[in-house]
DNA sequence: AAATGCGTTTGATATAGGTCAAAAACCATG
DNA sequence: CATGGTTTTTGACCTATATCAAACGCATTT
């Protein structure tokens, strides 16, 4: 367990905008997120972008980056944030010799995969309201699970990073959040969320 | 290595649509394809499917049960398979004294991961062309580095299957090989694809 | 307090891809 | 080789979302 101790030891800390690593940069470390909030994201050359997750306390990013050696994807904090840099060498290293942490680890990285094909099915077949119903009860869910409310809290990102997370444009949107505003199921005011009926805008996304 | 053998030990086959396991069941061992060609796809209960991915020889699938202990998705034979059962803790357990096994083994759960952020990437920023020619090049790439010819094989799914994959409607993808053959990109003949311009169809992807 | 600047909202219009439908091609079976 | 079922293609039309554009809100600077 010291030695567990010893291996989530270096903290950094970042300033809302600055990147935690990009595309390209070698592999060295997973990354724990202490406080705060990231987002990642894949560019293309051409400049469009696709946000592929935002991430929060108690998460970890970098998983990515060890089948090839090198970050595939640049990790930004949305907020002012803590992280606890985890070498990864070393990680395995130790998870040699403690069975739990090594299951633990894959679970992880298991749990990622599960996550992105979640995605998919919101991308490949998913209209607008059902993706942002989605969206949002998906953090709202995270929320709860960390103490807070599931029922109000504030977006860290903007309309242009759900929608590019989404797969629509930040009109779209604006747009379905004022829908879903009209027909009473929450309160939007900018960044501020207040999900006021949270069993219909369930069923909106059709299970969850 | 010989315990490695022993690990790969037991194999199976399976005919044209039958079930390698299914969403819920529960987890015991990852999947080595030897020969065949599978589809995985998460169904919603509305009806809904989203095929997640297709796999060819020499590929893993299974890695998304290892978070829950049960299949999240279900994996079919879309070709007469054989598949080589990988007990799963029984790999945890030579990984903890193999280091390079434990590294392949976490090379691949990476690998997966990018593979489901590059498909993000295709559901959330691609336009149906730049889908098509972005799966053929895949396929293409995939065939190529089994030995077979990159410019003609043959599809093992059906136009249905390649939309869900894709985010599209059956229609729109047939159509999208219509163009591609009016302007002499390849030659499509239901399941046989003859590419017949590479260059060109690589410089779909990432422009417009 | 005015000016600047990003992010958001809203409206008008355009379009890529979806839907519906029918015909054609293909495939397995008796 | 005739049959019936599935898959594919193609056409006509429709709709959800994108695009373009303008105004607005809010925070920060001057």
């Amino acid at each position: 367990m010291q030695r567990l101790d010893a291996l989530t030891s270096l903290k950094r800390t970042f300033r809302r905008g600055e990147y935690l690593y990009r595309c390209g940069e070698s592999f060295r470390a997973l990354y724990a997120i202490r406080t705060g909030f990231f987002k990642t994201q894949v560019l293309h050359e051409d400049g469009r972008e696709q946000v592929t997750g935002f991430q929060m306390p108690g998460e970890i990013i970098g998983l990515d980056a060890i089948c090839s050696d090198a970050h595939t994807c640049d990790a930004v904090a949305l907020d002012d944030s803590e992280i606890c840099e985890i070498p990864f060498d070393r990680l395995e290293e130790l998870s040699r010799d403690l069975p739990g942490l090594q299951r633990h680890l894959h679970r992880i990285m298991s749990r990622e995969i599960v996550r992105d094909q979640g995605i998919m099915m919101l991308l490949g077949s998913m209209r607008a309201e059902e993706r942002l119903a989605a969206f949002l009860l998906n953090l709202s869910q995270r929320f709860s699970a960390r103490g807070y409310s599931p029922n109000a809290f504030h977006l860290r990102m903007t309309r242009q990073e759900i929608g590019s997370y989404l797969g629509l444009k930040l009109e779209t949107v604006s747009r379905t959040f004022s829908h879903f505003q009209e027909h009473g199921l929450l309160s939007v005011k900018v960044r501020e969320v207040e999900i006021m009926d949270l069993l219909r805008l369930r069923s909106f996304v059709g299970s969850t």
